[in-house]
DNA sequence: CATGAAACTCGATGGCA
DNA sequence: TGCCATCGAGTTTCATG
């Protein structure tokens, strides 16, 4: 992990479909060795693997949610269930389990209300073990994921 | 939009490095239909781009936070201004503008506590207008983002 | 009008010094 | 690591239903 990996992961983070040759440009590498060190942070997991980003607004999907849940206990077992629950229904599009009140955050993506108040009633209410739902609505999106920021980390060059 | 164009754009949701040749196999359709077919959706700006899926766990950065905002009033200037802020913050992976309490839900990663202190005192305390900082943390990921649900969606066949 | 087959071209991939 | 050869895939062209 030196600045030519970092460079890269920033690189592909923004756009995966650059060249090699152009990467090499990029970061002052030949081709080559971009494709060796890339092959090596694949195998070594840093890149998970590459996905098209999709535009939820083109989409339709204009409806984000995020939804706080707490359970009805700590238990480990009703947490699992909810936690298996949960990989059912890909609605969901994220999970955490937070600190602070040992809760849940979700997030829902719809395309309206209608369509939220669908995952809701089909998803939502059927996790199992949960004792409140609340749920916030994003009204605009300020700053939408572009990767993690990779300067200032550490690097062993 | 048919079922062929939803196909692809899970299909290249979930890895956007198939061949053209895997996934006319996969939809039941031929590798030139298939380049067409997604030239059009990325015209369209159905597919915003591509991008290398990271670890964050992998990168070192274990520590998920969102971070709740408010402001000190709800003017028009305030909020620009606090949102053209964000925009120069890499450190703020995403922010969203909320309903319910007219405020702001941010979200941040960093290698442990002394990171995410330092992205505090470098980043969010100096975002302007803030009346008030809630955050949370996340314990454990129970789902990432693997891309959105399509099925279901407007399809005109 | 969109499709499928084939031709063409470019980039990814692997061996070499 | 960089250079170069090979091979596979992306891209374009064209005829077809």
């Amino acid at each position: 992990m030196d600045r030519f990996d970092i460079a890269l992961l920033e690189a592909l983070q923004a756009d995966s479909r650059r060249s090699m040759a152009e990467l090499g440009d990029r970061i002052g590498l030949s081709a080559s060795a971009c494709h060796r060190r890339i092959k090596a942070l694949e195998d070594a997991g840093l890149i998970a693997g590459y996905a098209a980003r999709l535009d939820p607004e083109a989409l339709g999907l204009t409806l984000q949610a995020f939804v706080e849940m707490s359970l009805t206990s700590q238990s480990r077992e009703t947490m699992d269930r909810f936690e298996a629950a949960v990989a059912d229904f890909p609605e969901i599009l994220e999970c955490h389990l937070m600190a602070g009140q040992a809760d849940y955050l979700l997030r829902v993506a719809a395309a309206d209300l209608k369509g939220f108040d669908a995952i809701h009633r089909d998803c939502l209410a059927r996790l199992p073990g949960v004792s409140a739902i609340r749920t916030s609505f994003a009204i605009r999106r300020i700053r939408d994921w572009q990767g993690y920021r990779l300067r200032g980390l550490r690097a062993s060059p």
